[in-house]
DNA sequence: CCACATTTAATTTTT
DNA sequence: TTAAATGTGG
């Protein structure tokens, strides 16, 4: 209780029943949970094993088992289960999954592999990806099964054109992972209802948990409300902590009701309001205050702090993003050196990734040390997503999309009339692709090279296979058999024959993947295998099988923040999503304009603007003692540049709480000849007369009906011009009867003059 | 069958 | 601007 003040108090000497802590930003709400979760074990003697905490992430599941470490003993420490929902659902369903007809090895689909399904699905249906993407039909499943509704279901409801096709889609994708035993990530969740639900089971889930606490509690979706309502079941001790103010993942399915009809849930829940912030200061705090009084939708709440009042917040104008990007850099420098900041107590937020582009090279000529919270990029790398895939389908051959990927990578003889050949005899025959390989005399029609190659790879897997599953598996390191196999594929010989730059980088990511498998096979296996051994099933194979699994499992589940390391001492630079539940002494949000923050996409509704609202009070309230907003006149987005307005939350501050600065002015960056150079371009602005600029010339002399050659589809004539980008796009029927789409600036296109 | 060249499309946020 | 899809010549 040491150090605690009275409400926060309250909620950590809250033992029996339902809790719910109403969490400010900065108020201790990280500190309530750790501090509960000792004085379960230690004041009231409960077991810890019986203890579980959910959170967002997994490194804020990790920062907090380090802090719940301090306050236990180290074993006591260790049974306390603190993980995230989707990790849960892993425990739970490897755990259980057998009664739902899932293996042991089952792959985890991320989004590329959902959409390699997608478009399988798409292609068996004979169902255009034209008129459904393959993003939005998944968008629309993942929708669904975030609310619980399984394919019949959404079946029964479909009613117009677009839901009806949808199902149809849905079954034949969730038929599509059945069959390579996979699940994506919603399955994880979905899944795991299932078990909540299925009466070989449920008992045994709801008496595992006495106590579950769930951080972040607003940006919980049905399936995981339902899970977390299920595992505290048993005895009903459920602790939510959150903020209504801070949900911002409502298009990820979250529903804020969860939050705000706790208590009609549990009419006998206590609630506890933490409204002191003890991260900010009076100033930052003021103007994210004010800023989110401007939502409706909203529980009235004040927040206060006791806090010095600080500096102003800084709102600076830019003239475009380069501008903005140096101004930022030169900012982060001052404060290192004049406000006795470290770089790695900075941050740097946007909305969007992209914007991290020009932030990036400007931190990299300045020679500032900086970290991008994008731990899913390594993993998005072809190459390691190769050397995965490699691996994945050792651990689990019925994965047919997944093998599907590597099967001629690097080419090795099968083309894709080949692969196609096979995937066809894999459908009507109901088998794998793998098992189909296996045996090659099924598949008709396959000539004899092609066969040859095939059979050739199959061994090669097979033979992997017979390793993982040896008698002597307990001897092989994960770490050997990983870098056997990327040997045996010719992966690393691909990379190795280095004729670019870009193969060499690729040689040494793979590398540094082996480096990854060894660092998880000395810190982190020791540990899952010690609580393996503890639970029931413990004759289960702790070899080489085993520890693959693990491995694909821990990194399929990595998160963008996951990577951040604040004692590297860099500027950290993330997504204003990604920033939620972290702080920073100084931090910089770039992009304060209509469009960008709040995003195009979601300014229809008034309830998405009081998200994107919400958003930005995350970022600003991530700031201990300096803040910087920035926007700028002019920013160039995919190559177009454009004048910006400033965004309305800009507006909605506290004037007396900030400094605006123009800085568009400055030397080498005018308005003036900015403007006109690269954006009469875009032929946005013509106040400067009619905008006959050289660009407009160029264009004017191809019309419609301008008779022209092309080097190689002929004659033709232009049937229509238009702008495109800062350049000019022109349609072009030739007589050769085919018409194509030209950038004039890159076509060799002449004109033929009669 | 494969490597290379050309063309086209796409940019919200993520476990 | 870049990654992915498509087309082309060896």
């Amino acid at each position: 209780m040491e150090g605690l003040n009275g409400p926060q108090r309250e909620a950590v000497a809250h033992v029996d029943g339902p809790l719910l802590v109403l969490a400010g930003p900065g108020s201790g709400k990280t500190r309530v949970i750790t501090r509960r979760v000792a004085y379960l074990v230690r004041a009231v003697g409960i077991a810890p094993w019986q203890v579980l905490a959910i959170t967002f992430t997994n490194k804020a599941a990790g920062e907090m088992r380090d802090r719940v470490a301090e306050l236990l003993s180290a074993g006591q420490a260790k049974s306390v289960l603190i993980c995230t929902f989707h990790s849960l659902g892993v425990r739970l369903l490897r755990q259980y999954g057998s009664v739902l007809g899932l293996k042991q090895g089952f792959s985890i689909y991320d989004s590329s592999d959902q959409q390699r399904a997608m478009k399988q699905a798409l292609a068996e249906l004979e169902i255009s990806t034209k008129h459904f993407p393959p993003d939005r039909v998944l968008g629309t499943i993942s929708q669904a099964k975030n609310e619980l509704v399984d394919v019949e279901a959404f079946a029964t409801g479909a009613g117009d054109f677009y839901s009806k096709s949808v199902a149809k889609l849905y079954r034949r994708y969730q038929e599509i992972l059945t069959r390579a035993g996979a699940l994506d990530f919603d399955d994880l969740l979905l899944k795991s209802v299932e078990l909540i639900r299925h009466p070989q089971t449920a008992e045994a889930i709801k008496q595992r948990f006495a106590y579950v606490l769930i951080d972040e509690y607003q940006d919980t979706n049905r399936a995981q409300f339902i899970l977390a309502h299920g595992l505290a079941a048993g005895q009903g001790n459920i602790c939510a902590t959150g903020d209504p103010d801070q949900s911002i993942y409502r298009w990820r399915g979250a529903d804020i009701r969860n939050i705000l009809q706790f208590q009609d849930h549990y009419p006998l829940a206590k609630v506890v309001r933490l409204e002191e912030n003890y991260r900010s200061t009076k100033k930052i705090l003021a103007v994210a205050d004010v800023l989110i009084q401007n939502n409706t939708q909203r529980k009235p709440k004040r927040l206060f702090t006791e806090n010095e009042a600080g500096e102003p917040v800084e709102v600076v104008l830019c003239a475009d993003e380069k501008q903005e990007a140096k101004v930022v850099t030169e900012q982060l420098s001052a404060w290192r050196t004049q406000a006795g900041l470290t770089y790695g107590d900075m941050a740097v937020f946007y909305r969007v990734n992209s914007l991290s582009r020009v932030m990036e090279d400007s931190l990299r000529t300045a020679g500032i040390p900086y970290q991008i919270a994008r731990g899913t990029a390594f993993y998005d790398r072809k190459e390691i997503k190769d050397a995965l895939a490699y691996l994945r389908a050792v651990a689990n051959p019925a994965d047919s999309i997944n093998l599907a990927r590597i099967i001629n990578t690097p080419a090795r003889g099968i083309s894709d009339t080949t692969l196609k050949g096979l995937q066809l005899a894999a459908l009507t025959g109901r088998r794998s692709l793998y098992d189909l390989m296996q045996r090659l005399g099924d598949v008709p029609g396959l000539n004899a090279r092609a066969a040859a190659a095939v059979g050739k790879f199959a061994q090669q897997l097979e033979s992997w296979r017979q390793l993982l599953g040896g008698l002597a598996t307990e001897e092989v390191r994960l770490r050997e058999f990983v870098e056997k196999v990327l040997k045996e594929s010719g992966l690393e010989d691909f990379y190795r024959q280095d004729k670019t730059d870009q193969d060499q980088e690729r040689l040494l990511n793979l590398g540094e993947l082996i480096s990854a498998v060894q660092q998880f096979e000395q810190e982190q296996l020791p540990e899952l295998a010690e609580e393996a051994a503890g639970n029931a099933g413990a004759d289960a194979a702790r070899g080489l099988e085993w520890k693959l699994q693990r491995y694909l499992e821990q990194v399929s589940l990595v998160s963008d923040v996951d990577a951040v390391d604040p004692g590297l001492g860099s500027v950290t630079l993330m997504t204003l999503h990604a920033a939620k539940g972290l702080e920073f002494a100084g931090v910089a949000i770039i992009g304060l304009e209509e469009g960008l923050l709040p995003h195009s996409q979601s300014n229809q509704s008034p309830a998405e603007i009081e998200e994107e609202r919400r958003l930005c009070f995350v970022g600003i309230t991530r700031a201990r003692r300096l803040l910087t907003l920035t926007h700028t006149r002019y920013r160039t987005i995919f190559g177009q540049t454009q004048p910006t307005i400033p965004s309305r939350f800009l507006r909605e501050l506290p004037e007396e709480n900030l400094k605006e600065v123009d800085r568009s002015e400055e030397h080498g960056w005018e308005a003036g000849g900015f403007a006109n150079s690269t954006f009469t371009y875009g032929g946005k602005k013509d106040s400067q007369g009619q905008g006959q600029s050289a660009p407009r010339k160029s264009k004017g002399e191809y019309e419609v009906g301008t008779l022209v050659r092309h080097p190689m589809f002929g004659l033709g004539r232009v049937t229509s011009v238009s702008a495109s980008g800062g350049n000019t796009r022109v349609q072009v029927h030739f007589n050769s009867g085919s018409t194509k789409n030209l950038i004039l600036e890159f076509a060799k296109l002449e004109k033929v003059s009669l």
